[in-house]
DNA sequence: TTTTGAGTTGTTCGA
DNA sequence: GTCGAACAACTCAAA
């Protein structure tokens, strides 16, 4: 019987994957494989908490794997000769993957596809990291929506996703063992090691994500419309990396949701999932956006920012970085970013608009940054926050729109307790003061132990005035045309 | 083709 | 303390 070769890549996980799932109902013996390929990535090669997040992912999918019968086998890139000569050693005839939708991995894909055709293979592709395509969506005009709230409508309108697909119960393996490389071989997990805090924060892989989902269904769903905003609350849903990888589809997220929504009586609670499933669109429209304006990723989508009057300034790029930017809500979550390989989303606009805004740096340098610390890395979800945040996007936020990071702290974190999680410095600090100890009581300060400029960094730029500079510059912007 | 209504996530100021 | 308006036009999507 026929061995099929099922490529995995951003799909890591056995339920709901057409394209394993396919190659199963072939009937005969099944080789799935992972091709460590980080050259054709078009530049955005995994960072270093996504390479980290992905040894742990693919320690577990083999695991699996094999325990139903059929090992993973890992090879080196580049992509094409590995899958051939896999094909050659397995008597294969038959290479099936579920799409990637990054420019450069559908570009690559486009070029290995007739390849493997030509030698003598049948290869076919399967969509299963996307509720909606970017090519099977478009304006009544035939081009790609720019406005969130109409793809969102146009998307919801008649659209029910498929059921889930059950995981494969076996595979067969075949006849002849493949070679396969040692995992450690892609060099994935960092030396010395400084992942800590990564494996202490998450559960990785497919039973990870399945669990998580579970969870946040059960504890924090019907208070979603609030308790996303909440970082000092397990608010969020925190399923972005197991989006990312695939080890969850959003199909199945979906359907959960709905489940979910169904079984609640209280009309908040209905409202609570419907906002919650909007989220899962938005990852949906910057896959659209991402496919369609391809060069988003580095350049802004609106031309005339390309005028944009940025500075240049890598000692307050490194403050950023490090957390050492002088407020609180900002450090905290740059911390707790370095610390767990991710941030609260609300953090993550705040942190972002005060780079952007206060600090005028250009996006680009925090999106690579987010880009390299993220294991929820994602190229169209970062490519679009970052535009939406620095105003240049396709729906972005209006240039005044300069958070405060003072009083999105204290907003957003009333108690201050994510706060004071991140930074032991402020520990003692009474909520009043704990995001902007620089106006607190110099007694205040004495008493929870802070000196500012040595235990925790005077802010080092004042908001108000960044404001006022940043508005300026917008300005300058808006003259333009483009 | 032209028109019209609408557009994730805020802040500040002044009544 | 609370509330509404101003912040500016511009672009998109659909009628």
């Amino acid at each position: 019987m026929a061995t099929t070769i099922v490529w995995l890549r951003n799909d890591l996980r056995l339920t709901d994957n057409r394209a394993l799932h396919a190659a199963v109902a072939r009937g005969g013996p099944v080789v799935p494989v992972f091709v460590f390929a980080p050259e054709e990535e078009g530049g955005w090669a995994p960072g270093s908490a996504a390479r980290y997040w992905l040894h742990q992912s693919l320690t577990g999918l083999g695991a699996a794997l094999a325990a139903r019968g059929s090992p993973l086998v890992l090879a080196r890139g580049p992509s094409a000769p590995a899958l051939a000569a896999l094909a050659t050693q397995t008597g294969a005839d038959a290479v099936f993957w579920n799409r990637r939708y990054e420019p450069a991995a559908m570009a690559r894909d486009g070029e290995i596809a007739p390849r493997l055709r030509a030698g003598g293979l049948h290869v076919d592709s399967f969509k299963s990291g996307l509720l909606v395509e970017p090519h099977e969506v478009a304006t009544r005009a035939g081009t790609p929506f720019k406005v969130f709230t109409p793809f969102w409508r146009h998307c919801t309108r008649e659209l029910e996703p498929p059921a889930p697909l059950p995981a494969p119960v076996e595979l067969r393996a075949p006849a002849r063992r493949p070679a396969s490389l040692p995992l450690a071989a892609f060099g994935l997990e960092p030396r010395p090691d400084w992942a800590d805090g990564i494996r202490r924060a998450w559960q990785f892989g497919e039973q990870g994500a399945i669990d998580r989902l579970a969870q946040f269904i059960d504890t924090a769903l019907d208070d979603y419309a609030d308790g996303r905003d909440r970082p000092d609350l397990e608010g969020g849903s925190r399923l972005s990396p197991y989006l990312h990888f695939g080890e969850l589809s959003p199909a199945t997220i979906w359907h959960r949701v709905r489940a979910a929504q169904a079984q609640r009586g209280r009309m908040s609670e209905s409202r609570a999932a419907a906002a919650y499933l909007r989220q899962i669109w938005w990852r949906e429209f910057a896959h659209h956006l991402l496919q369609h304006f391809p060069a988003t990723t580095d350049a802004p989508l609106r031309p005339r920012f390309a005028g944009f009057p940025w500075i240049e300034d890598a000692g307050a790029l490194a403050r950023w970085q490090r957390g050492q930017t002088g407020y609180p809500i900002v450090d905290a979550g740059m911390r707790e970013l370095w610390v767990t390989g991710w941030m609260h989303n609300r953090v993550r606009m705040i942190a972002a608009s005060f780079l952007v805004k206060d600090l005028l740096l250009p996006w680009q340098a925090g999106a690579r940054w987010f880009w390299d610390t993220l294991v929820d890395a994602d190229l169209a979800n970062n490519t679009l926050g970052w535009q939406w945040t620095a105003g240049c996007g396709a729906d972005a936020a209006p240039y005044f729109r300069i958070f405060n990071p003072v009083s999105q702290g204290r907003r957003f974190d009333p108690n201050g307790t994510y706060v004071r999680r991140w930074l032991p410095a402020l520990a003692h600090l009474p909520a009043a003061h704990v995001h902007a100890p620089w106006n607190a009581p110099a007694n205040v300060l004495a008493a929870a132990g802070v000196r500012l400029g040595e235990s925790y960094p005077a802010p080092m730029v004042e908001h108000a005035w960044a404001r006022r500079r940043a508005l300026a510059a917008y300005d300058r912007v808006k003259a333009m045309r483009g």
